[in-house]
DNA sequence: CAAATTCCTACTAATTTAGTCGGAAATACA
DNA sequence: TGTATTTCCGACTAAATTAGTAGGAATTTG
C-alpha cells in the first residue's frame, strides 16, 4: 500500500502555490528547481490539477500557476485524485465484479478502507497545513536559499505600478 | 494511492485459511483453483506470510497451510506488512531525509497519514471478518461449487481417529 | 517407492511510473 | 514588431515494480 510520487509531488507543489499564494503565479521552473523535479514532469501533473480545476495558469512572461480556490477550499484529497486518478483500493473500482462477476469476500472491506481513506485525506486542507507553527518560517528560509521570495500582495502591487511609471 | 493485489490476494487468502481453520491444513492448490491465482505466484506470497509467522506450512499428501495464530490474534495491517512490505506512504520511509537530507514540506501529513492508515488496518482482525454475517454461507456455497469442504472440528477429528484406527 | 505437497531460485512479461524531447501558443515588455 | 518567458501539448524512452512462469529439491504420507 502506498502512494505514488505523483501523489506527493502533486500535494508539495500545490501547498508551494498556497505558500506563495499572495506573491502571484508560481512558475513551474521555481518548483522544479525547489524540488528537484523535472519541468516536463510537472507539467504533466499539472495538466492534471488544471483539468480538475484546481489551479490555473497564466501564459507569458511574469506567469505560471495559481490555486484557483482559497487554500481553504482545496482538500488532500481532490489533489492525489486529479494527479493519482483515485483513493480507491477496491480491485473492481468499487464495481463489485471482483470475482467472476460476483463481489469477493473482502469486498466491503476495501470499500470502507477506501471510504476511511478518502474521509480522512479529505478533512486536511492546504489553508490548515500551510497554517501549521512553523511552516512560513520554514518556507522562507527555503526560499531564500533557492533564491525566492514570498512577497505580500502590497509589496508585489507597488513592484508593478513602479514597472509601469518607469516604462511610461 | 492504491493497494497492490499481493495485499488483497494476501488477506483474501488469509481469510480462506481462517474459515477452514477448522478442517486442517489448505493448499494452495485448492486456493489458487478457487480464486483464480497462479499456483506459484500463491507460493511466493505464502513464502512471505511464513517469514512473518502468520501461517506455518505442512508438507506431503494431506499438508496445506494453516493459521499459526488463532484469527482474532492476525490484524490484516500484518497481513499487507507482510506481503506488501508496508503499510508507510511517506517517501522516505519514515526517515526524515525526504528533501536533501531535511524533512520535506508535508513529511507530518504522510506520517499521520501511515499512522492512520495502520491503526485502521490493525483493528480489523481475520476473526472478526470472518465472523460477520453471511460470509460463512457464503463460503459453504462457492465451496460446493468448487468441490470443497468445511468441516466442523469434531467431523475432522472423528475422520482422523477412523484413520488412526485402520491403519493400526 | 510414488504421490502430494511445501519450499526455493531464477527467469520473463506486462504494466506503471518517471522522465525526456521538441515544439506550438500566448503574453509581457522593449 | 520581435524576443524572451511561460504555459500547453503529444509522442517517445527508461527504469522500476508487479505479476506470472518454470523447473526442480525437500519432506511427508501411505
Amino acid at each position: 500500500m502506498r502512494l505514488s510520487t505523483k501523489g506527493r509531488y502533486g500535494v508539495t507543489a500545490m501547498m508551494d502555490l498556497a505558500i506563495h499564494d499572495n506573491a502571484g503565479p508560481v512558475t513551474l521552473a521555481d518548483i522544479s528547481q525547489c524540488q528537484g523535479i523535472s519541468l516536463s514532469y510537472l507539467e504533466q501533473l499539472f495538466a492534471k490539477l488544471r483539468k480538475n480545476n484546481l489551479v490555473e495558469g497564466v501564459r507569458g512572461p511574469g506567469g505560471g500557476y495559481r490555486l484557483s480556490r482559497p487554500a481553504d477550499q482545496i482538500n488532500v484529497a481532490e489533489i492525489i485524485s486529479a494527479v493519482d486518478e483515485k483513493v480507491d483500493v477496491t480491485k473492481c473500482s468499487n464495481q463489485g465484479d471482483c470475482q467472476n462477476g460476483e463481489r469477493c469476500l473482502t469486498h466491503d472491506l476495501w470499500t470502507e478502507l477506501s471510504d476511511r481513506l478518502y474521509t480522512f485525506l479529505s478533512g486536511i486542507t492546504l489553508a490548515q497545513f500551510v497554517n501549521r507553527p512553523g511552516i512560513h518560517e520554514l518556507a522562507i528560509q527555503r526560499d531564500k536559499i533557492n533564491g525566492r521570495f514570498i512577497l505580500a500582495r502590497r509589496q508585489a502591487e507597488m513592484l508593478n505600478q513602479n514597472r509601469h511609471q518607469q516604462s511610461n
